[in-house]
Parts: structure tokens; C-alpha cells; sequence
DNA sequence: AGTATATGTTTGTATTATACAAGTAAATCT
DNA sequence: AGATTTACTTGTATAATACAAACATATACT
């Protein structure tokens, strides 16, 4: 079954693969120069933008089981990040939320890497990189199963 | 420090992010269907398109410890994928190399993983997909320390 | 040639992220 | 009020990884 764009699927394909390997790899050395971790990252970035969750709404979000959240989030309330509270109308949820100290590490974190990937862009245009952003997100829509 | 294009690139940011974590969420589930891991997948591919390769030039390819490789490698060659020859100008290098149920693994997997993006892709204009691979591409060469 | 040093790989050990299962606490249903 | 469900935590096992030590082979120096 041959189709027609088989060479632009195949190259999408191929630096797809490759680009997550590099990616996770930056993560890794990221975090010893002082970034925070990829799911820190996230988990705050998360929180800033859908406001208190609870863990199993996180989990579903990371796709990662609700006991990794509940030792992830805990983790990163120790650091003072984040901040636990009950839902007032269920006793046995806890919602969290940014702490002050989350949102400075948060904006600071999140300023790194745009930094860095205006850095990286630096020799796109405008117009490449609209169209990059835009077909990554389409990118992404369709990845959800 | 604004810059012009802060917008696109906060969106290349945000969308990059959010696509790794769900490409390795897809890869975790992939796996359990039946695809190759994507370290398999990537060793693989990448002796197929070198030709024969050291652990040392296999760590460097993927920004891993070499007893990282030493291991993914023994087991590759213990499922039958690839096999190990003594470098014949310098007895302390091993050479790995595919066999030919590990580039039928490989080809396999190559075209499920193909037929998957198509079908991702599919109300993608040719043109789209073209654009997204080269810009992926350079997205790549950027990604390089 | 013989010893010291460098290189390539393997193996031992510790850490981390993860899932699954069992346990605990709180809410809901009857 | 007791049974069931839901939300979370904790115990345990596994896998991927890095780092360090060990081992084998090659190269360099004298």
C-alpha cells in the first residue's frame, strides 16, 4: 500500500524518533545545570494553567499511574513548590497548587527555555517558526489516541 | 528582553513539551503491543543506515553511558536482533552488526510506525507534511549541543 | 623487549521512575 | 448502620540509567 507522501511521512517519522531522543537527553542535562526536572516542569506548568487539581485528574493528564503522581507531587511539596489542601465538598481528595516559591520557579524555569529555543531559532524566520508552532499543535492533537 | 517573535516561539515551547511527553507515553504503550522499544527501534535503524558500529559510537549517537549500551546491546543480541564480531584491526573492539530477522524486526516495525503516522496525518495537505518534516529536520540540527 | 599508560568493554552497585497491589480513609448507597 | 465505591498512600518489584571498579587489549616509552 504505497502512498503518495510516503517519503514526507517517513522523514516526519524518522526525525520525530530522533528529536524525542535528543529532547529527553537535554531534559537529563538540564537538570544538572539547575532546570527543573521535565515532570516538575510540567506538573507546575499544569497547576499555573488549569489552577488546583487533584492527583488523579494529574495522573490522567501524564499518562502516569496515580501512585507515580502521589510520590511526584509529594516530592515537589516537600521542595515547597506546591501546596496540598482538601477539597472542602470531599474529604478525600487533595487539590494542590503553586506556591508562591512555585510560580517564581515556574516563570523563571519556563523564561530558561524559551530563552534557549530563541536561541536555537535564532536563524528561522518569523513565518517558520509560526508555522512550526501551529503544525506542532496539530502535530499534537493528533497523538492523543 | 522581548522579542519579536516571543509568541511562536512560547508556542514551539509549549507544543514541544507537551508532544514528548506524549510520544513516550506512545512508545510505553506501543510497547505493549507488540513494537519494538524505541531504544531497540533506534539501534537498530541506526546500524542498519551505518553499517556496523562500536559501543562506544553507539553511546555518543545516543548521548548514553556505555555500560547503558554494553546492556541494551547484550540483550538485543540475545533476542536474535543483532550479532557481535571482534574488530579484526583492534581485538578489544566488538562490532555489532543487524541479522536478518533483526532487519525484518526492523522493517517492520519501521512500516507500523509509518502506517501509524499516516494515519495521524492524514488530513494533512502534502504540502504541510513536507513543510513539517524539513522544519522537524532543522528543528534537529538545532537540537545538536 | 618490557613496563607503563591508554582504550574498549563488562560487571557491580546505587538511584530513579515507574506500575501494580494492598491498605487506609472518606463518601455514597441501600 | 453496614456495604460498596472512590481517592489516595504505601509496599514491593522491575527497568533504565550512571558511575566506579575490574578486565582485556593495544600503544608508547625507555
Amino acid at each position: 500500500m504505497q502512498k503518495e507522501n510516503q517519503e514526507a511521512v517517513e522523514r516526519i517519522e524518522y526525525e520525530l524518533t530522533t528529536l524525542i531522543r535528543r529532547a529527553v537527553y537535554l531534559d537529563i542535562s538540564d537538570k544538572k545545570i539547575g532546570h527543573l526536572e521535565r515532570s516538575v516542569y510540567l506538573l507546575l506548568r499544569h497547576l499555573d494553567e488549569c489552577g488546583p487539581s487533584r492527583l488523579k485528574a494529574l495522573a490522567e493528564t501524564f499518562n502516569l499511574d496515580i501512585s507515580t503522581l502521589s510520590r511526584q507531587a509529594s516530592a515537589i511539596e516537600a521542595k515547597g513548590y506546591i501546596t496540598r489542601f482538601s477539597d472542602p465538598t470531599d474529604g478525600r481528595v487533595s487539590l494542590f497548587k503553586l506556591t508562591d516559591i512555585g510560580m517564581e520557579k515556574l516563570i523563571t524555569d519556563k523564561n530558561m527555555r524559551i530563552e534557549r529555543y530563541h536561541a536555537m531559532l535564532d536563524n528561522w524566520s518569523n513565518t517558520e517558526k509560526e508555522i512550526f508552532g501551529e503544525l506542532l499543535e496539530r502535530m499534537n492533537e493528533a497523538l492523543i489516541d
